[in-house]
DNA sequence: TGACATTTGTTTTAGTTAGTACTATATTGG
DNA sequence: CCAATATAGTACTAACTAAAACAAATGTCA
């Protein structure tokens, strides 16, 4: 059991900055997955809803749900793909660009407020270290 | 942007641990949340919601529907406090502690299985890292 | 060509989530 | 003692989540 405190700590590491990111998106009237959507989409080429769930991490069924809600609310769109009409490509408006140049550069700059505190060392042994983790995690299955 | 690729990593190893945990607990008719809280209540005298949700990082609105379901099932009941008619004891029925029992070592088991491919060093290096990171997130508020 | 399998995205279901508003109870300061 | 305030938990809403079932289109292979 010794990797029980890795474990809590990884919880809540992770936890602290859905706390410290999710507040700041939610102020500019996004969810934390719309954002992920939009900052994924932007200055792209339309891609499927397969390819953006793979980038984003967002399964097909919740991703549905998400591009209606952006469609919706006119910052993204869906058009059928002539080359095989079982799939779409997605992109953004230009209303969504236009908010993707507003928002995207202010929520950087929040997050760099907080991740600026750690040395470039720090980073890079944590990304690592992370890494490894998620390679072990990914290959037990 | 320097932090971009750290940030990267953490979701995508946070997202290959609940990848690796939350299906193993399924398999047992739980969800994650739900194992959580019974894992935080056995072998413990009750506690109230209050505390229930400090220890598991569930807001206490998130905590009532858990505890309906687990309530429903026969998991988990909840006595009113006699020195406090605000709030409730909370504690694991005798059908908790024994799937509790039945389910705490399985899954401590499955999540060894990755985990102890990663050194004490490099788990002690990562929560240190983490805890860092968490520092930093929770004091930039 | 035709049966069968795979792929893409949607729908459905059960559950979690944060946030806000609300009720009931407790505490505290005047 | 009473009014303001704080605390504990619930109710409600909108959104997200995985998983499974589904429909439509495409690919495979005999």
């Amino acid at each position: 059991m010794t990797f029980l405190p890795l474990l809590k700590e990884l919880v809540r590491s992770y936890q602290s900055f859905e706390n410290f990111s999710a507040p700041h998106i939610r102020s500019m009237a996004l969810t934390s997955p719309q954002f992920d959507v939009i900052a994924t989409l932007a200055n792209q080429p339309p891609m499927t809803c397969k390819y953006l769930g793979e980038k984003t991490l967002i399964t097909k069924g919740t991703l549905t749900g998400i591009l209606d809600r952006l469609t919706a609310k006119g910052l993204v769109m869906r058009q059928s793909n002539s080359e095989d009409a079982r799939s779409q490509q997605v992109s953004l408006t230009a209303n969504g660009q236009a908010l993707f140049e507003q928002v995207f550069p202010a929520h950087m700059l929040h997050l760099d407020k907080a991740f600026n505190q750690l040395s470039a060392i720090e980073m890079d042994e944590l990304s690592c270290l992370l890494q490894k983790l998620r390679n072990v995690l990914d290959a037990s299955h």
